[in-house]
DNA sequence: ATCCAGCGGC
DNA sequence: GCCGCGGGAT
């Protein structure tokens, strides 16, 4: 017996898949570049990222030691289009000196860790918080936990199913006590509420009149 | 509550 | 030319 929590957080799903189609996230070759991205994006649109990650690759730096042995400050230059590019650079450092320092730089040795360990490790580096460490957990290392975001806040509000100042743990947790643990569903939803908050539920001027879940939504009725 | 500091859309 | 982004740290 399902909830109308439950209903209704997948009829949402399907709407957005049946809209946008599969987003076949992460776009990345390798685990490791998965984690560079998840940091280069921190604030920030993933097309201002792409440029940073192919500069990077230009120079085959998608390599944990590479990094470390690279400048600071010429790495940083590399991930300009990123924004807050020298914080950044230093993120990318701290990460690498961990992964070598803990486990030898294998990143297949990182995933052995159980979901809620390397959760708890990641938040204790320097420049990961909650939704970088997240990202990492569900996109590069298959754990069944769901990213939330800033879309992901405003969206479910609109649609009245969460209040407007919900933490992050709230968010998340509302989340997974009312869908199905599902790796691919978790990949999916969030990149579908990406897609969503981007394009239709901006948070100035939303497009409401072609939003793809407007059947679902309570923002804006009653005006 | 303030810093970080590039990019595309309007 | 402005303005808001797929946060995190202090």
């Amino acid at each position: 017996m399902l909830s109308n929590n439950e209903k209704l957080l997948m009829q949402i799903y399907n709407s957005l898949l049946g809209h946008f189609g599969p987003q076949e996230w992460w776009p990345a070759e390798s685990k490791l570049e998965i984690i560079i991205g998840a940091i280069l994006t921190q604030a920030v649109a993933w097309r201002n990222v792409e440029k940073a990650i192919n500069n990077l690759k230009n120079k085959n730096l998608i390599d944990a030691h590479k990094l470390l042995d690279i400048e600071e400050e010429e790495l940083a230059l590399l991930i300009k289009p990123a924004l807050y590019n020298y914080q950044k650079a230093k993120k990318i450092k701290v990460f690498m000196n961990y992964l070598i320092d803990n486990y030898d730089g294998n990143l297949d040795l990182m995933f052995n860790n159980s979901l809620h360990k390397l959760r708890n490790e990641l938040l204790s580096i320097w420049g990961i918080g909650e939704e970088t460490a997240d990202s990492i957990l569900l996109y590069a290392g298959n754990y069944p936990i769901f990213v939330v975001d800033a879309y992901t806040k405003r969206i479910f509000y609109r649609v009245s199913l969460t209040s407007e100042k919900i933490s992050y743990k709230e968010m998340q947790q509302f989340l997974q006590q009312n869908l199905q643990p599902s790796v691919e569903v978790y990949n999916e939803y969030h990149a579908l509420i990406v897609s969503l908050g981007a394009v239709y539920c901006k948070k100035k001027n939303p497009l409401c009149n072609s939003c793809p879940i407007i059947k679902n939504c309570k923002f804006q009725k009653g005006k």
